[in-house]
DNA sequence: GACTTTATATATCGATCGATGCAAAAATAT
DNA sequence: ATATTTTTGCATCGATCGATATATAAAGTC
């Protein structure tokens, strides 16, 4: 049922010039390539020349396949999701403990964010996308709601460490948990200026003494 | 030796079909209004049709005022400088400690972009910017060094405190200016989504503990 | 092997991009 | 007043934007 298949290349060293359809592509490795040149680059200053360059095929494919350049941005936001946000939540999810866990998320991010784990550009295409200030309102909501996953996944967790009695009852999660999502926030513009992981690590190690401060205070105003 | 005066608006209700040159205008009020259009919308979503909308100017006045689109642009963010620098600066400034030098920038910053303290856009011009990811390397390293900036500013308070035995020698301010700044950056994009000054600070408010913790500690290997 | 379907490359669309030539009108000088 | 300079609005430039029409070659069907 798949529609895009790479046929064993076909070799197009034919004398005819090349008309026709001398090749296919195959969509997930032509969305990927998209997906990065967007997380590279921003959505304005990505141009249709520059993706069709990037995925090796013509901008009629391109719209046959993904629509409309708005609605390939969509899908290479869901393809980041799918393929590189295990890089910083695996460990989160598993941890044990919800210090644990963000102690995890931000370790892990200062590794991701500056490429350390993996071949990919520096900091969070989420994060940085400039996306929906003006003319795409849609693809603004969407990037949107996407860098408040951050604080919701985060919070949940803050909440069930009450629930089990791990840090106050009288703490303030939702402060608590805005203050992580700036802490990796922030961390994704120093990567994308430079800064490398053991900088980024020592930024989380700092952070994480407001956890500990802030988790022992026994009551608060 | 003022250039472009504004000659008392010299209505123009004539019949004459506007053609020549009716108005006359104010470089600084016009380099105002581009910098708000920038501020908000970023280079790349800013298209001179935009600009010369907002300065109300024409083209050919933008490019004999600015010269180009670039060069525009890095006017832009120098007047951001002189003009709203001063809010989140002032105070880290004039600050006797360093430990209030750092809450007044946290604090301020809160203030500053969320658009509290003045009708001004949310977040940092210089943070947001996304500038220089592809095809403006001089406008990038623009950005880079205005970025660079924060982090030597803090990092010069840091060294002063180290040297004036407000924090113990011992202190690593490399990574702690790391994370003044990277708190601080992260607290751009939550202002562009929306959160609100009351939430800033309080990540503001947590962010201190790590300070207190941080210089608090006596040795460190 | 001939016909139909599918998906491609070439070429190009109207719109808009950043940037200018030109003529007219305000400001200035004589 | 007249001439010169300055600076604008109008019109438009070539290039590129996102997006398509058309023609052609590969794959599928019989």
């Amino acid at each position: 049922m798949q529609k895009y298949t790479v046929p064993a290349q076909s070799d197009d060293k034919t004398g005819t010039r090349g008309r026709g359809r001398p090749r296919a592509f195959d969509r997930e490795t032509a969305l990927a390539e998209a997906t990065r040149l967007f997380w590279a680059k921003g959505y304005e200053a990505t141009s249709i020349s520059d993706l069709t360059e990037a995925m090796k095929i013509g901008s009629p494919s391109l719209y046959a396949a993904f629509g409309s350049k708005d609605a390939l941005y969509a899908e290479a936001l869901d393809y980041y999701r799918r393929n590189y946000d295990a890089f910083v939540w695996a460990n989160f999810l598993t941890a044990p403990t919800a210090r644990e866990a963000i102690g995890a998320l931000l370790t892990d991010s200062a590794a991701a964010l500056t490429g350390y784990v993996a071949d990919i550009p520096c900091g969070c295409m989420v994060t940085l996308s400039a996306v929906g200030s003006e003319g795409h309102p849609e693809l603004g909501d969407l990037v949107r709601t996407a860098r408040a996953s951050t604080f919701d996944r985060v919070k949940a967790r803050l909440d069930r460490a009450v629930a089990e009695g791990e840090i106050p009852d009288s703490t303030d999660v939702h402060a608590l948990a805005r203050y992580i999502q700036t802490v990796q926030n922030g961390m994704s513009i120093l990567a994308r200026d430079g800064a490398d992981c053991a900088e980024l690590r020592s930024v989380a190690d700092v952070a994480m003494l407001s956890w500990d401060r802030y988790t022992s205070l026994a009551t608060r105003s």
